[in-house]
RNA sequence: GCCUGAGUGGCGGAAUAGGUAGACGCACAGGACUUAAAAUCCUGCGAGAUUCAACCCUCGUGUCGGUUCAAGUCCGACCUCAGGCACCA
């Protein structure tokens, strides 16, 4: 009977006291191999199936690189600043910061638990001074370059968490932790320019093995747009706006022009008349939050400001509105509205009554041609056309009339060609304690002032009272000494935000490969070697956070000489989500469907689930729980095990299971190699089916099969390895090769059709020539029932597969 | 509304350069062992019709159509679910 749990104890044991999988970072002499898991929050609620799920899989691929003559780099950390870590001390009454340790400790353990590979001496924490002066000091690099920048701008302030955020952690206009309402508000705030690597980001994309589902995600995330700004001129005002549009050829349709309530023009060509009615629309505007907007997107509002604008094309005047559905942050937070051609536009002129100019017309015959007066019936023309009502562009379609467009706009220098991302500055401080602080002084005279790398780390002061007020001022301003510094004679005050979560996994891959270097983030020569990470795996829920911010890092750090890849991540996959046996998400709503690995651990033992979560299903999907699954997981392993403690291990040359063993060794390899672990497992459960229907198993067959299953189940590889014998781990064991020629049968079945329709089927040679095959399958008594006196039109013979058989009735 | 991805037995899922649908596992049923149960080992297991039984037959991969000797796989339209974006001009 296998004993799981004194088993498992002993290998973890083993590994850890000869430290088995530490990696030699400096022998170059193998190929090396990174493999790398998305670090977890150490949170406090633990481990859950997910983390394990993941873990499993590089676990596997380092195991098996190593046994296949890798140098392996498999390393762990903690990403431990930020919000997630805050607000789970907060809950439970804790200070971050012994909080965090302990719960390092807590995950450390329950990992080890689990019998993951991980070298532990390259273990590092975003909350250490050690790897956060290195943050710092990236962030003084882009500060020193212009791309992080203090500047006054609306930021997503949430009031409950007591700080600004960033995009993507707002979900639906609430925060991603908690849920809580975002407004925006205007505020000094601190950004990562990383608009300026959108094209960079956008291009790299091409260049890596990553799901196109996440690619796509970043593609839309950084919203590229290619068009034309447009100047227009404010009658009876030395004032010009610009605008941007994607179909500057529809500029002869354009009846008015819509400013965000924020434009800055507002205030200076609003007519007396107006100013009332533009200030209280501002005002609503300005207090409404993100979930208001978008709740409101359905009925359109705005007003008029009095001024008109001149069309540069026509010369014709056309009013000027300010409406919220302009954003103030994208384009240059003015439109010009083409209400025939464009469906908000439409929806505005509609409201308010402005007249409506049909500028391109459907490319049909002339009775199908619509007329203006069709489209306030049936809405705006958004698609291609024909241009008419456009002067030089008449006759031309949608491509052709933007190119001749913007000629002219160039031409006469009243616009040019422009694209445009959505992609938004990254807001990069928090009004929170448990952060890095950022290494900036602003002296008392104004300006601003980096410290001096020498002075790195500035390290966290220890508050006792670090809670977020709702004001917006950081916890930090509490700690006076702290912030008040005097610099060569000049006084100043110290930055109070600190960084977001996002600072420190934005670059933490790095560091894996020289951990300890006080000199540098890491090695040049170690960077050379190692990156890029060849696997990446973790949940999908950081497409355009992390994954976005860290690609953005290791560019920059690309461009500065000391990174040596543009792209970090090379291959990514995302696991799947483990759901409840109800096939909902574990969690809050359902705790009685939750299930924790390390109960698990105890009930069943790490190698069993480590095999049930590999079998469940693909690894990208998401998959319910099933306790009868984790049974069943163990039920398997007892099954291998009896074998070996049986004795039904013989040193002879059974031949018998000769094919099966190197069907199963090449199965098990190549879909470990592209991650479908659920099939490797299915091979491997026909060979242990077909060893007991033999009744014995070859040792050296037994010494393969425990190899390739080795990784999967590393305790019960080690234990069954020693029991073939062998006194060292296996881990380094080199990994058995087949032998391509005894994986196929020397007889195939071929399927006999009728029609399409199988009918029987015929067992013959593998190498049976054609016109063999097609002799063999017409003469074949059950076929010969089915052709006899009707006619056979047509023959299909594809050798190895199938014969079909085309008969008249 | 737009962009991704996915729909296969009672269940988790196999199989796509078009070529025997349902591998492997769960559940279920039967058998062996046992005083008995558990555990273990063996066998069967998409639905339907027929038969003492076996063979055989019909239907079957979300729906409807198409291409092909042959479609889970390719093409067209649609439905459902999951994820992402959402007034981005």
């Amino acid at each position: 009977m296998y004993n799981f749990r004194k088993t498992e104890k002993k290998w973890q044991e083993y590994w850890e006291k000869n430290k088995t999988f530490k990696t030699d970072i400096h022998d170059f002499s193998k190929p090396k191999f990174y493999a790398l898991d998305m670090f977890p929050y150490p949170s406090g609620v633990g481990l859950h199936t997910g983390h394990a799920e993941g873990y499993t899989a590089t676990d596997i691929i380092s195991r098996m690189k190593r046994m296949q003559g890798f140098n392996v780099l498999h390393p762990m950390g903690w990403d431990a600043f930020g919000l997630p870590s805050e607000q789970y001390a907060i809950s439970t009454g804790n200070h971050p910061s012994g909080f965090t340790e302990k719960n390092i400790e807590v995950f450390k353990s329950q990992l080890k638990a689990l019998g993951f590979s991980y070298d532990w001496d390259r273990e590092v924490s975003t909350a250490d001074p050690s790897f956060y002066k290195w943050t710092q000091w990236i962030f003084k690099r882009l500060y020193e370059d212009g791309l992080a920048k203090y500047v006054d701008m609306p930021v997503n302030w949430c009031e409950e968490l007591g700080t600004v955020l960033a995009n993507d952690e707002i979900i639906d206009g609430k925060s991603e932790r908690g849920g809580y309402p975002v407004v925006r508000r205007n505020m000094k705030q601190w950004v990562i320019d990383i608009p300026k690597y959108a094209e960079k980001l956008l291009e790299g994309l091409s260049d890596i093995d990553w799901p196109e589902s996440t690619k796509e995600i970043q593609r839309n995330w950084i919203g590229k747009s290619t068009g034309a700004i447009v100047k227009f001129k404010v009658k009876d005002t030395d004032k010009e706006f610009e605008v941007f549009t994607t179909r500057c050829d529809t500029l002869f349709g354009a009846t008015y022009c819509t400013l965000a309530p924020e434009h800055e023009l507002v205030d200076l060509i609003t007519t007396e008349d107006r100013k009332e009615e533009v200030e209280a629309y501002k005002k609503i505007c300005a207090t409404k939050s993100d979930i208001e907007r978008t709740e409101l997107n359905k009925d359109k509002t705005g007003v008029f400001t009095g001024a008109y604008a001149i069309n540069p094309v026509n010369n014709r005047e056309i009013p000027i509105w300010i409406s919220d559905y302009v954003l103030a942050t994208y384009g240059t937070g003015a439109i010009m509205a083409v209400p025939a051609h464009d469906d908000r536009d439409f929806e505005f002129a509609k409201k308010f009554n402005l007249p409506i100019i049909q500028v391109l017309e459907e490319e049909t015959s002339e009775l199908s041609k619509k007329t203006s007066a069709d489209f306030t019936k049936d809405g705006a023309m958004v698609g291609d056309g024909i241009h008419i009502n456009s002067e030089f562009l008449n006759g031309m379609n949608k491509e052709e009339a933007i190119n001749e467009m913007i000629t002219f706009l160039e031409k006469n220098n009243l616009g040019h060609k422009q694209v445009n991302y959505r992609l938004r500055d990254w807001i990069f401080a928090r009004q929170r304690y448990w952060g890095e602080p950022i290494p900036i002084i602003h002296l008392d005279d104004g300006s601003d002032v980096a410290l001096d790398d020498s002075k790195l780390p500035l390290t966290l002061p220890i508050l006792k009272d670090y809670s977020p007020s709702r004001t917006g001022e950081s916890p930090l301003s509490k700690a006076t000494d702290w912030v008040n510094v005097d610099i060569s004679g000049k006084k100043g005050k110290r930055e109070t935000s600190t960084m977001p979560g996002s600072a420190g996994s934005s670059w933490y891959y790095l560091r894996y490969i020289d951990p300890h270097n006080d000199k540098e983030i890491a090695s040049k020569d170690l960077l050379k070697h190692w990156m890029p990470v060849d696997l990446y795996i973790g949940g999908p829920e950081h497409s355009v956070g992390h994954l976005l911010y860290s690609r953005m890092w290791n560019n920059y750090l690309y461009d500065k000489g000391i990174v040596p890849v543009k792209e970090p991540f090379k291959k990514l996959v995302h696991q799947g989500m483990i759901l409840g046996e109800n096939g909902i998400k574990m969690g809050k709503r359902y705790p009685e469907y939750a299930v924790s690995p390390t109960d698990i651990v105890h009930s069943h033992g790490a190698d069993a689930l480590r095999l049930y979560e590999m079998f469940m299903g693909p690894l990208e999907a998401d998959k319910p729980w099933s306790n009868r699954g984790i049974d069943a997981a163990k039920k398997f392993l007892d099954r291998v095990y009896r074998i070996f403690e049986d004795k039904k291990i013989v040193d002879n040359e059974d031949k018998s299971l000769e094919k099966i063993y190197h069907q199963t060794i090449k199965k098990v390899t190549e879909d470990y190699e592209s991650l479908n672990f659920n099939t490797a497992i299915s091979q491997m459960m026909i060979f242990i089916n077909a060893v007991y229907k033999n009744g014995s198993l070859p040792k050296k067959y037994a010494e393969g099969f425990v190899k390739v299953f080795s990784p999967l189940c590393p305790h019960m590889g080690e234990e069954l390895w020693q029991m073939l014998g062998h006194n060292d781990t296996i881990a380094y064991e080199k990994w058995p090769t087949y032998d391509e020629e005894k994986t196929v049968e020397d007889t195939v079945s071929i399927a006999i059709q009728i029609n399409g329709k199988v009918r029987a089927t015929i067992e013959v040679l593998k190498d049976i020539s054609k016109e063999e095959l097609e002799k063999v399958a017409l003469e074949s008594e059950i076929i010969k029932k089915w052709t006899d006196g009707k006619e056979i039109v047509k023959i299909i013979v594809v050798p190895g597969r199938i014969v079909n058989i085309v008969i008249k009735n």
